[in-house]
DNA sequence: CTGGTCCATTGGTCGTACCTAATCTACATC
DNA sequence: GATGTAGATTAGGTACGACCAATGGACCAG
């Protein structure tokens, strides 16, 4: 002190510092492990350390160990069993985690009905084109599959077959998204059948026309798709999206005017 | 068991059992906060009860409940602060928790540049129809910025230009998302044009050339967007996409011929 | 071959203690 | 009164240590 107390005048903080960022260790963990994981470090399958010896290895608690692998299981990078010969094992993200995270964003943005259908109004169409271009036979068996399975839904009045139907519906679009060969477009078609579905299931508009007409629509595209007709398939997919969100918006009118002034 | 042993032959196991779940604790309150916080229960920004007080009321250990806390943090419905007045806020999800999804999709299945190159083909053109029916004043200025700069790297052959033209470029392709007004869209081209980004950045293929062309194909997909005209969006934008992944395709066959056999 | 017992391994949960960060409060200083 | 500063207060972050629970394997009995 007896130096400095020589300057007349103190500088107060001649320094300056931005609040420099003090990462958590468990983060730091997870951020390390999961950079290992996405360089392909660990062929998929493959058992990372106990929790025990990862503790050992990094010095850091248990505790802070076990949350940076709960990150990497949330994130869909690593499935953890129990048991003897348990662990985490590294996984590759598949199309059902981002399916989820877009499911989330739906949900919590509770992102009304109309946008989904938009949504799927903008995208389907283009999965309909890459289905003709890259489909298989056994694409093709999963979407007659399906079809029959609808058209038996729609033809048999059985009890309460709506909730089957619409069911039966989304597994042909899902059919669809996988014929596509593209798991960008497949998660987020799943992600948007399923939540359209849930949107859907409360309404009774699905007559037997509707059904009827879905049907027809969906058989004609798949016949696009079998003859590898890239165009027709947009074509016909744009016109079956199109006319079903019609369909539920006329709906949603007629509903917004019998339950009125909420 | 006498009455049993009177049976002559035993069958062997008529009932079947699927793997029934044993849930764990952190899990099943992360679930219950989740479904909570999607309802709608609390405002965002509403701070949950402090860690020690969750202790309290679920009569879980501080471990389990940090763990329930860390899994929503994750899933972007959280965050988490440190110090007094701080604890676990409510957040609804945003498109970035949504991306970093698709991100890490992309990266762990090592999805091939020319997929992702397919998928924006099929999915921008209808978020540029959808620009050009939802865009306000606003988006038609944050685009003509994006032109701007978009424009000035490309003549200005500054040093190491590239990456900045490319980070210029995609920040008009999310102008252009963002101008469609629809969060789903936004998201997924968001991931989308970062991936493919990162997996242009180390080529040298956008010359001058290109730049110049580019630079052409924004300008008149926004003049159509200012217009209003959505046919016309999606047919340029269509044509970009297209034009642009066919250059990249060139590009890779005349490296693979360079550097061949690997 | 079937079933049972025991053991070793590994994740799951708990409790306690202490550290660190952010904020609030009260008091001192000018 | 405005302002700065020190300490108290409240939160999350980390560390141990102990024990529970699930799983798989070895071994043994029938």
């Amino acid at each position: 002190m007896t130096a400095a107390d020589a300057e007349p005048t103190t500088v107060r903080d001649p320094v300056k510092l931005t609040p420099l960022p003090v990462p958590k260790s468990s983060d730091v963990l997870a951020d390390d492990l999961r950079e290992r994981i996405l360089r392909g470090d660990f062929r998929e399958g493959t058992a990372l350390p106990p929790e025990r010896e990862l503790v050992a290895q990094t010095r850091m608690s248990r505790t802070t160990v076990r949350e940076a692998l709960r990150i990497l299981e949330v994130q869909g990078l690593v499935r953890i069993k129990t048991g003897r010969a348990g662990g985490a094992f590294v996984q590759r993200p598949d199309e059902k985690s981002m399916a989820n995270s877009v499911s989330l964003l739906i949900r919590g943005r509770q992102i009304r009905l109309a946008a989904l259908l938009e949504t799927r109004e903008a995208v389907e169409p283009a999965c309909a084109r890459l289905a003709a271009k890259y489909r298989t036979d056994a694409d093709l068996a999963s979407l007659d599959a399906a079809n029959r399975e609808l058209a038996r839904l729609a033809t048999d009045p059985g009890t309460d077959s709506l909730a089957d139907f619409l069911r039966a519906n989304v597994d042909w679009h899902i059919a669809v998204a996988t014929a596509s060969h593209n798991e960008l477009l497949t998660g987020f078609m799943i992600a948007l059948s399923r939540a359209i579905y849930t949107s859907t299931d409360n309404r009774e508009f699905v007559d037997a026309d509707v059904r009827a007409a879905t049907v027809r629509a969906h058989r004609s595209i798949t016949r696009a798709i079998q003859d590898r007709d890239g165009d027709a398939a947009v074509r016909r997919m744009a016109r079956h999206m199109h006319s079903y969100a019609e369909a539920v918006v006329k709906i949603e009118e007629r509903m917004a005017i019998e339950v009125p002034a909420d």
